[in-house]
RNA sequence: GGGCGUAUAACUCAGUUGGUUAGAGUGCGAUCCUUACAAGGUCGAAGUCGCUGGUUCGAGUCCAGCUACGCCCA
C-alpha cells in the first residue's frame, strides 16, 4: 500500500468543491439527525426561525454560525445534539410583502385575489423562501437536523397555538375589548408599537375657534385650540382647559429656572428666552384660562361647528398652559393621549372613520371622503364661518407604519388581549432566580422592566395569513343551548361577551361547523393571531407539545437560545411565559445575546434598508469557512461590529463602495470599466440580465487566509507522510519543541473550550487563529522540517505532527468544518491512526471525533520559558539580518553573552537558528567576547553578537544604536525617577517596587552594551 | 425625557482583579518567488487610549461630569 498522496495537493485551498462534498457526507451518514437516547445527556437549540419575509443576511448568518459552532462542539463531546430548523410565517410583514409585491408587479390587490387566492400566492411566496433561507443556512454548513424542519403555520405548531388559545381562554387569560390601535389603512389591520416608525414630515398647524355656547358675561365667547389635524375635529367630544393653569405655569417656570442654574453659559440664553417667553404668556393668556377653568367647572358647553355638536368644556391635566392656546380639543377615538382624558372624563367616544382610511357616517356631510380631502374641506368650511384664527407651519412627527409605509390613524377597535399580570410575574421570576440564565447579564435588565409594566398583550391581527383565532360567534343561542349542544365535549368552551351581548364559543382541536349549535348560527372570527402567538410556542411546539411526545419529554428544556437584543421583550419573554405556562418549564437554561452587524453607517443590517448583505455572496468569495470563521471572530462580548462593505465589479474586479445612495439601486455602473452591473434590488428583465456584482468586505480576508493557511500546513504534513507508522509515544524521547508545542496544545484546549462554554466566540477564534498560525505553523512546522529529513528522527516528528494537526483540526472544526473535514479525510489516508501517548483509530468523520482534552500534564511552564528564550534569541538574529540587510542566502556567524543555564539551553537549538534564521551559532556563554566587526541587540536570552565581517554597513549600525541609546535614556530617566519617589517606594507593594529596580538594571545593561557596540564601531 | 451601550494606530477591533516601554489583523514602508503557503516569509514605522476633573504611590482600566455616536423605551 503506498502512502503517496491519492490526488495533487492545489497549493491554494479550493472551498467549494469541499463544502458540497463534505456536506452531501454528513447528511448521508445521518450525523444532522438526532434521537432521544437515555445513555446521553441532551443538548438542543432551537432556532430562531427566519422570517419567509425574505432572504438572510449576515445577521443571520451571525446568529446560525454561533448555534452551529456550538452544536458541533456538544456534538464531539458526546451529547445527543439536536438543532432544530424551521421559519416563520412573520404574518403582516410576508403578509405585506407579497401584497406590495401584486399591485406593483399585477396591480391586483388582495381583494381582488379573495383571502383564498391572496393566501396562495403567499404561500407560493412562503415555499420558494423558505428554501432559498435553508438552503442558506445548508451552504453555510449548519448541521440542523433538516428531518425536524417546522414552519409556524403547519399543522403541528397550528395545534399548538390552537391548544394555547384554548387553555388560555378557558382560565380567562383571553378577553376581547375596546383599544386604541395603530391602523395601517392600506393593509387595514392594527399594527403593533413595534411596527410604527416615526418620520417628520412638513405640516401646519391650524388654529380655530369653537363658540361658546350661552357664554355669561364677562366671559369669552369662544376658546382657541389648535390642532395638526383639523378633520379630527368632527370626532371631537370634549376641548379641555387645565384645572390649575396658574398652578402649572408656575412648576413650568419653577423648572425652567433651576435648569437655568444648572445650564452652561452658552445655553443660558436659550434658556432666558423661554422664561421670557413663559412669562408673557403668563401675562395675556392666564386670566382668560381661569376664566375657562370657571366656566368649565360651571358645566358650561361649546358649540362644535360644522357639525354643530354640544360638547363640554372639562378641566383636565392633559391640557398644557404653556403649549399653544392653553386649551387641547378632546379626541378620544383618534388620539392616545385624548382617550385617556375620554376615560376619566367620561367622554363618548366618536369614531369617525372607516377600515380603510375614509370618513364615515359620524363625519356628517363629510363622510366617505378620505382624510387628506376631508381636512381641506374642513379647513375651508371653518374659513368661511370666520372660525379659522390663523395657520402656522410646523414639522410633524407623524407615525408611519414601518409595513405599508403609510400613514398610521390611531382608531378604537375591538382586539383581542391577553391578561398579562400572571404570566408576565412567571416570566420574571424564572430570570430572577436564574432558571433562565441571560448573556450578557444587562440585557435582563430590559426584559424584567419591560415585564415589569404587565401590559396585555394584544394578539389579534386583521390579516388574512396566520392563525385564524378559534373563536365563534353565537348571538342568538342561549347558554342552555351551548350546553346541549356541546355537551360531554371538554374542547369546547365559552364566555359571554358583556359588550355585544353574544357568547364566545372555543373549539380546541376541530373547527365548529355553522350550525353546531341547532337553530342558530355561528360566526366565526375573522382576525388572526400576531405572529409572536405562535413564535412564543416554538421551543415546545417543535417538540411536538401537546403530545407528550419522547422529543419533549428528552430535549425540552433546550440548553441555550442564541438571538439579537431587539427581540428579548417580543420574542424571548414570551417564549418564557409560554412555556411555563403550557409545559411547566422554562423553554431554555440560557439565553445569549450576540452583537448585530452594522453598515459602514453604523446602522443595523436590514432588507428594507438595503444594507443587508447577502452571506452567499460572501461565501462565492471567500468560502463559508471564512465567513463562519470571520464571524465568530467578530463576536466579542460588548462591541456591535461594523462592517463597511462594498460591491465588486463582476467585469473588472474594482471594489466600489456601498453608500448610502447606491445600496438601493437596481444597477450600478463601475467608475473603472464604466460597465454596469446588477443587485439585490434588480427586477427588471433589463437589470436581472446584467452580471451580478458580488457585496465583500475585506473583513473576511483575514479568515480566507488563515483557512489557507491550516490548508498549507496540512499540506505540508500530508506530504510528508510517507512511511508513517503508528505506534505509541513516550515522554522520555519527546524532544523541546515536541514538549513544547503539545504544552501549548494543551494550554489552547482548555482555553477555547472555556471560551466556548461562556459564549466568549471571538476569544476561541483569536486564541486558535494565534496558536495555529504563530505557533503551530511558524515554529513546530519549521522545526519538524529538518527532523522529517532525517530517517532516525522521522517516525517520531511523524506522530507528534498528525496528532498535533489532528487535535488542532478538532478544536477548529466547530468553526470551520468544511476544510477541517477535508483535511481529517486525507489525513485518514495516510496516518488512520494516530495520537498520543498511543494511537487510535481516527473517526470517519471528524463531526463525530471527539472533542480534545486538555491534559495539565503535558503543560510544562519550564518547556514554555526555555522555548520562548529560543524564540527571543531568534528574533534578534532576524532584526539585525534585516536591520543590516544582510542577503537571505548569506549565512551568518552568531555568538551569545548569556548566563549558563541559558547557555545551555540555546545550545540545543543551534540547527533551529541554522533553519530558520540562517546563522551558525559559534558560542554562548557568560565569557563571550563579541567579535570585532559585529552587530548586537539584547533580548531576554542576553546579549546577542552577529558577526558582521565583510557584511557590515557600519554607519547604519551605529545610527542604530544612537537612536537606541536615546531610547534607552529616556526610560532610564522616567524609571530613576519612580524610583527616587518616596512615595511610590514607601506605598507600592514590594513585588512592584522590585520589579522597577530589576527593569532599571536590565535597561542600564542595556545602555552599556549599546554604548559598547558603538564604540567599538567607532574604534 | 428615561434606560443601555460605545469612543484605544489610517481602518476594524482586543486589552482579565489598577502595576515594566498599550496589542492583533488589515493597510503603509523595506526586503525575499528559501521546494507547505505571495491568500506567504522576515523586519520596520505608526497611538495625547473622546474631553475635564477626582480617587491612588501609580489610571486605557475605578468614580463624577461633559461631548459625540448607536440602540431600546416613553
Amino acid at each position: 500500500m503506498s502512502n503517496i498522496p491519492s490526488r495533487d495537493l492545489p497549493k491554494q485551498y479550493d472551498p467549494a468543491p469541499a463544502q458540497k462534498r463534505w456536506y452531501a457526507f454528513w447528511q448521508e451518514r445521518g450525523y444532522f439527525h438526532s434521537e432521544p437516547r437515555g445513555d446521553r445527556k441532551p443538548y438542543t437549540i432551537v432556532i430562531p426561525p427566519p422570517n419567509v419575509t425574505g432572504a438572510l443576511h449576515l445577521g443571520h448568518a451571525l446568529n446560525n454560525t454561533l448555534q452551529d459552532i456550538l452544536i458541533r462542539q456538544k456534538r464531539m463531546q458526546g451529547f445527543e445534539t439536536l438543532w432544530v430548523p424551521g421559519t416563520d410565517h412573520a404574518g403582516i410583514a410576508t403578509q405585506a410583502v407579497v401584497e406590495r409585491r401584486l399591485l406593483a408587479e399585477e396591480k391586483l390587490s388582495r381583494h381582488n385575489l379573495g383571502p383564498d387566492g391572496l393566501r396562495d400566492r403567499i404561500w407560493q411566496w412562503k415555499e420558494s423562501y423558505e428554501a432559498r433561507i435553508l438552503g442558506q443556512l445548508k451552504q453555510m454548513g449548519c448541521s440542523c437536523d433538516w428531518q425536524r424542519t417546522r414552519f409556524t403555520l403547519d399543522p403541528v405548531c397550528a395545534r399548538a397555538v390552537r391548544h394555547t388559545f384554548f387553555r388560555l381562554f378557558k382560565k380567562g387569560l383571553i378577553y376581547r375589548g375596546k383599544r386604541l390601535v395603530n391602523w395601517d389603512t392600506m393593509l387595514q389591520t392594527a399594527v403593533s408599537d413595534d411596527e410604527v416608525f416615526h418620520e417628520p414630515v412638513a405640516g401646519h398647524f391650524w388654529y380655530f375657534h369653537y363658540p361658546v355656547i350661552k357664554p355669561k358675561r364677562g366671559e369669552p365667547k369662544h376658546v382657541t385650540i389648535a390642532t395638526t389635524r383639523p378633520e379630527t375635529m368632527l370626532g371631537d367630544t370634549a376641548v379641555a382647559v387645565h384645572p390649575d393653569p396658574a398652578g402649572a405655569l408656575a412648576a413650568v417656570e419653577a423648572d425652567l429656572e433651576a435648569r437655568l442654574a444648572a445650564a452652561p453659559e452658552k445655553q443660558r440664553p436659550e434658556i432666558e428666552a423661554e422664561l421670557a417667553d413663559l412669562r408673557e404668556r403668563r401675562r395675556a393668556l392666564l386670566p382668560e384660562l381661569v376664566a375657562l377653568r370657571n366656566m368649565a367647572a360651571d358645566g358650561r358647553m361649546l358649540l362644535l361647528p360644522l357639525l354643530e355638536r354640544e360638547i363640554p368644556l372639562v378641566a383636565d391635566p392633559w391640557a398644557k398652559p404653556e403649549m399653544g392656546t392653553g386649551c387641547v380639543k378632546i379626541t378620544p377615538a383618534h388620539d392616545p393621549n385624548d382617550y385617556e382624558v375620554g376615560l376619566r372624563q367620561n367622554l363618548p367616544m366618536v369614531n369617525i372613520l372607516n377600515l380603510d382610511g375614509t370618513l364615515n357616517d359620524n363625519a356628517g356631510p363629510y363622510a366617505g371622503a378620505t382624510v387628506l380631502d376631508a381636512r381641506e374641506k374642513v379647513v375651508a368650511d371653518l374659513d368661511r364661518q370666520g372660525l379659522l384664527v390663523k395657520v402656522e407651519d410646523r414639522e410633524i412627527d407623524l407615525a408611519h407604519s414601518d409595513r405599508s409605509k403609510t400613514p398610521i390613524e390611531p382608531l378604537l377597535t375591538d382586539q383581542w388581549f391577553v391578561r398579562m399580570d400572571e404570566l408576565a410575574q412567571t416570566a420574571m421570576d424564572a430570570v430572577r432566580d436564574g432558571r433562565v440564565k441571560i448573556t450578557p447579564d444587562r440585557y435582563a435588565k430590559g426584559y424584567l422592566d419591560w415585564l415589569g409594566e404587565k401590559r396585555d398583550w394584544p394578539i389579534g391581527r386583521q390579516l388574512w395569513w396566520g392563525h385564524q383565532i378559534p373563536i365563534w360567534y353565537a348571538k342568538t343561542a342561549t347558554e342552555a343551548d351551548l350546553a346541549r349542544a356541546f355537551v360531554g365535549r371538554d374542547d369546547v368552551t365559552w364566555q359571554w361577551d358583556d359588550q355585544y351581548e353574544q357568547w364566545l364559543i372555543c373549539a380546541e382541536e376541530e373547527d365548529l361547523a355553522e350550525d353546531a349549535v341547532p337553530g342558530h348560527t355561528l360566526v366565526r372570527e375573522q382576525d388572526v393571531l400576531d405572529t409572536w402567538f405562535s413564535s412564543a410556542l416554538w421551543p415546545h411546539s417543535t417538540l411536538g407539545w401537546p403530545e407528550q411526545t419522547e422529543e419533549l419529554k428528552y430535549y425540552y428544556p433546550t440548553s441555550v437560545l442564541i438571538t439579537s437584543r431587539d427581540i428579548i421583550t417580543l420574542w424571548v419573554a414570551r417564549m418564557v411565559l409560554a412555556g411555563l405556562f403550557n409545559v411547566g418549564d422554562v423553554p431554555f437554561h440560557q439565553v445569549y445575546i450576540h452583537p448585530k452587524i452594522l453598515d459602514g453607517y453604523g446602522e443595523g443590517m436590514s432588507k428594507t434598508k438595503g444594507n443587508g448583505v447577502d452571506p452567499v455572496d460572501v461565501m462565492d468569495k471567500f468560502g463559508a469557512d471564512a465567513l463562519r470563521f470571520g464571524l465568530a471572530h467578530l463576536t466579542t462580548e460588548t462591541q456591535d461590529v461594523r462592517m463597511p462593505v462594498e460591491f465588486e465589479c463582476p467585469h473588472c474586479g474594482k471594489l466600489i463602495e456601498q453608500t448610502r445612495k447606491n445600496r438601493v439601486l437596481p444597477r450600478v455602473p463601475c467608475p473603472e470599466c464604466k460597465k454596469a452591473f446588477s443587485t439585490q434590488w434588480a427586477e427588471k428583465p433589463e437589470d436581472k440580465v446584467l452580471p451580478k456584482g458580488l457585496v465583500v468586505s475585506d473583513r473576511f480576508e483575514d479568515a480566507r487566509n488563515f483557512c489557507n493557511k491550516l490548508w498549507n500546513a496540512s499540506r505540508f504534513a500530508l506530504l510528508n507522510l510517507e512511511g508513517y507508522t503508528a505506534g505509541p509515544i513516550s515522554r522520555e524521547e519527546l524532544l523541546v519543541e515536541d514538549r513544547w508545542i503539545l504544552s501549548r496544545l494543551s494550554t489552547v484546549t482548555r482555553q477555547v473550550s472555556e471560551a466556548l462554554d461562556q459564549f466568549r466566540f471571538a476569544d476561541a477564534a483569536r486564541t486558535l487563529y494565534g496558536f495555529a498560525w504563530d505557533e503551530f505553523c511558524s515554529f513546530f512546522v519549521e522545526m519538524v522540517k529538518g527532523r522529517l529529513q532525517d530517517p532516525k528522527g522521522r517516525p517520531l516528528a511523524q506522530r507528534v505532527l498528525t496528532h498535533t494537526l489532528d487535535t488542532l483540526l478538532r478544536l477548529l472544526h466547530p468553526m470551520i468544518p468544511f476544510v477541517t473535514e477535508e483535511v481529517w479525510q486525507l489525513l485518514g489516508e495516510y496516518a488512520p491512526s494516530r495520537g498520543y501517548p498511543a494511537p487510535a483509530p481516527a473517526a470517519a468523520s471528524i463531526m463525530i471525533a471527539p472533542w480534545p482534552t486538555a491534559d495539565a500534564a503535558m503543560e510544562d511552564p519550564a518547556i514554555e520559558a526555555q522555548f520562548a528564550l529560543f524564540q527571543n534569541a531568534l528574533g534578534g538574529v532576524r532584526e539585525i539580518r534585516a536591520r543590516q540587510n544582510v542577503p537571505p542566502k548569506t549565512m551568518v556567524e552568531i555568538l551569545g553573552r548569556c548566563n549558563e543555564d541559558t547557555a545551555a539551553k540555546l545550545s540545543a537549538m543551534g540547527p533551529y537558528f541554522a533553519s530558520m534564521a540562517g546563522a551558525r551559532a559559534i558560542a554562548w556563554g557568560p565569557e563571550v567576547q563579541p567579535p570585532p566587526l559585529s552587530a548586537n541587540t539584547t533580548t531576554t536570552a542576553g546579549e546577542i553578537f552577529v558577526n558582521l565581517a565583510g557584511l557590515i554597513d557600519v554607519e547604519a549600525e551605529a545610527s542604530k544604536k544612537r537612536q537606541e541609546i536615546a531610547k534607552l535614556d529616556s526610560l532610564i530617566e522616567a524609571k530613576r525617577k519612580k524610583l527616587a519617589d518616596e512615595k511610590f517606594v514607601g506605598r507600592a507593594p514590594e513585588a512592584v517596587v522590585q520589579k522597577e529596580r530589576e527593569g532599571l538594571a536590565e535597561l542600564k545593561a542595556r545602555r552599556d552594551s549599546a554604548q559598547a557596540a558603538l564604540e567599538r564601531l567607532a574604534g
